[in-house]
DNA sequence: CTAGGGTTAG
């Protein structure tokens, strides 16, 4: 946004001093606006207040400056003088004491102009109509907000995108997108404003062909420069995975805003989640953060969403050194004290294996939302410190904070890290009796991977029956397990016959039925299955490790012939270890799951990824430094014990998150209690 | 002479 220079302004106001023109009302009212929109708002006051006259309008011109120069208090206080003096209120100046309200959060102010506007009938009217409606989007009544909209006599493009992003803000998407077509449908135009809010829609439905739909719908419009249609639309493609074409608007805007730069950071940050093989997200959250260097070496000012992003990033890529880096950061700009920052900061120490760095930050924070505890409490429920998550539960409602569903989840998994099944089946009561929260499968998988864990088959069985949600392959799997370390043919049978009727299959899934037919020397059904598995895909999730060091990420496969760095020199390093290993009772003996694999190589000894990764970070950080990976799958028992010995060996503290949970080994020990479940 | 709507985050 270009704003007007002061001098201009000066200039302005030295040219009606020179013209007399300091007597005509509506020219001082305009120069008190030339002054606001200059953000000059102590010379606007004091052009207003040297007036021997003023109108509603010049009252309201005050008003709009200090709204939009972020001083609602201010401009409160000014629309009350205004009354004082007699002056009765436009349609415009209630719209902008509303809007007022709305950044003050004072729904009780909106409430009684509200009901000044209900008095005198005018909440028809569109300026006053458009405003309560995003009033009241604001503090959440959407209920209101739409019933507004449709008392509007003569619904504007303005009206028509309140609602529509009055629907975004309360996450109903799709009712937004369908205010969007009926709009279409009473044939007004889409502008700017409009199509930028609909674009983000989009992206939270991730619909692809809607949105580029949307976008070439801006482009026919004219739209195409505008900075806001263009992030919101670079933003869509970057999540639904079109990273060229999202790279294409990136490179060409020009002007490019620092929201440019937040949102293609943002976009990778959001893309690289767990999914399968997303070797390339990864590498693209380290192209992210060179975006990031490179934004602060152009001179532009990280702000709050930059570095909530980036401290995201440096969690998912577990670099720590990059984290802390931004840490100080956070600091020198004072954006610290922003909650989302700081509970992204207490994540990011918390996904790089240092609960306690981010049990600091946590109770060094300012202020803390519902999502600031989840995040801790989860923190400490995947660090194995059940007690500390429980605690910090109760903490949490002692000061009155309601959890929500993700909260609850991390509380069960705190309880699952000690097997308190009694404990956990307590809180799943209060989630739904107290609070009203609908379980999820994350609860139900908690649960039955619990019960299983502690030999209570029959209630895991029990709670499958009774959830009403489809169970999923992990349900049907724990309960294999469960059976067949607890001797219950039937129910593995049963068990492992549904696992295989769900889709998608692949081949892995039919591993299980196999060996529940093998138990039961069930030879016929066995080469049934066989058959099966011969038909299927094999989808056999590719095993990856990686590892970020100063902001690069390196990769590794297992067994790997050619990895990054010295090939030689990694490989006898691992040698070494593993004949050092041996002398502190390391056996490799290949564990039960890996005994059951087919692929499993038992007389030879098989480097897995993570191992390689290890190695290359202990060939390439100084001495002390921890190490720190990412891991697509599962650890197997067998590098677990391994890991155990190298935290011995190597004096280092070691940190693998992998697919399901953060392992942190430290003097031969691991925080996840070598607990890790099923599957 | 004054308004009402937009993009990026844990």
């Amino acid at each position: 946004m270009e704003r007007r220079l002061v001098s201009d302004a000066e200039a302005v106001h030295a040219h009606i001093i020179k013209t007399g023109a300091r007597e005509d009302l509506y020219v001082m009212t305009f120069l008190v606006n030339v002054y606001a929109q200059c953000g000059a708002m102590i010379a606007a006051r004091k052009v207003f207040d040297g007036l021997p006259r003023r109108n509603v309008v010049t009252w309201t011109t005050l008003i709009t400056g200090y709204v939009h120069n972020s001083e609602p208090e201010l401009a409160i206080r000014v629309y009350l003088e205004m009354l004082e003096t007699g002056s009765y209120p436009t349609n415009y100046t209630l719209g902008i004491a509303l809007n007022a309200c709305s950044s003050l959060r004072s729904l009780e102010l909106g409430k009684q102009i509200h009901a000044y506007i209900v008095k005198y009938r005018i909440e028809q009217d569109a300026s006053i109509g458009n405003a309560l409606c995003s009033l009241y989007s604001k503090f959440g009544n959407l209920d209101y907000a739409v019933k507004t909209f449709r008392g509007i006599t003569e619904k504007n493009v303005i009206s028509w995108t309140a609602i529509i992003s009055a629907c975004s803000e309360n996450g109903k998407a799709a009712s937004g997108l369908s205010f969007f077509s009926e709009m279409l449908w009473e044939n007004v135009e889409p502008n700017e404003f409009t199509l930028t809010c609909v674009l983000s829609l989009c992206c939270t439905v991730m619909s692809l062909s809607l949105g580029k739909q949307v976008h070439s719908l801006s482009i026919k419009r004219g739209y195409q420069l505008n900075l806001p249609v263009r992030n919101s639309a670079m933003y869509l493609y970057l999540k639904c995975g079109l990273v060229d074409e999202a790279y294409k608007l990136f490179n060409e805007i020009e002007s490019s805003s620092l929201v440019t730069w937040n949102a293609i950071i943002a976009g990778h940050v959001q893309i690289m989640d767990f999914a399968s093989d997303n070797l390339s997200a990864y590498q693209g959250g380290t192209r992210a953060l060179e975006i990031f260097l490179r934004m602060i070496h152009s001179g532009l000012k990280p702000d709050l969403f930059t570095f909530s992003s980036v401290l995201t990033l440096c969690s998912k890529l577990v670099a720590q050194e990059q984290g802390e880096q931004i840490h100080a950061q956070t600091i020198k700009t004072g954006c610290l004290s922003d909650v989302v920052v700081g509970s992204a900061l207490v994540n990011m120490y918390s996904k790089c294996g240092s609960i306690r760095r981010a049990s600091k930050a946590f109770v060094e924070m300012s202020t803390r939302t519902l999502i600031s505890w989840t995040t801790m409490i989860t923190n400490f429920a995947i660090h194995g410190k059940t007690q500390q998550a429980l605690q910090l539960f109760e903490d949490m409602r002692l000061v009155g904070v309601k959890p929500n569903q993700i909260t609850f989840v991390g509380v069960l998994a705190a309880c699952g890290h000690s097997l308190m099944v009694d404990e956990a089946l307590n809180y799943f009561e209060m989630m739904q009796k107290e609070y009203r929260i609908k379980p999820v499968m994350d609860h139900f998988e908690l649960l039955v991977d619990m019960f299983v864990m502690s030999g209570r088959i029959d209630e895991a069985f029990d709670l499958i029956k009774k959830m009403h949600y489809e169970p999923n392959e992990f349900i049907w799997s724990a309960l294999i397990t469960g059976a067949r370390l607890h001797r219950n043919p039937e129910l593995g049978l049963y068990a492992a016959e549904r696992l295989i009727k769900l889709e998608p299959r692949d081949s892995e899934t039919c591993i299980p039925l196999l060996k529940m037919y093998r138990a039961v020397e069930r030879w016929i059904d066995m080469s049934n299955v066989e058959k099966l598995m011969r038909e299927l895909q094999p989808v056999k999730l590719r095993d990856w490790s990686w590892i970020c060091i100063k902001g690069k990420v390196y990769s590794f496969e297992p067994n790997e012939q050619f990895c990054p760095g010295n090939n030689m020199e990694m490989h006898m390093l691992l040698e070494d270890l593993l004949g050092r290993a041996k002398t502190l009772g390391y056996e490799f003996s290949g564990s039960s799951e890996l005994k059951d694999n087919e692929d499993a190589n038992i007389s030879s000894r098989i480097h897995q990824s993570e191992e390689f990764a290890i190695a290359f970070g202990l060939l390439n950080t100084p001495k002390a430094a921890p190490i720190q990976i990412i891991k697509n799958t599962s650890m197997c028992q067998n590098c677990h014990d391994f890991i155990k010995c190298l935290s011995i060996l190597t004096a280092r503290k070691i940190v693998i998150q992998d697919r399901k949970r953060l392992h942190k080994f430290v003097d031969g020990k691991c925080s996840c209690g070598d607990f890790w479940g099923l599957l």
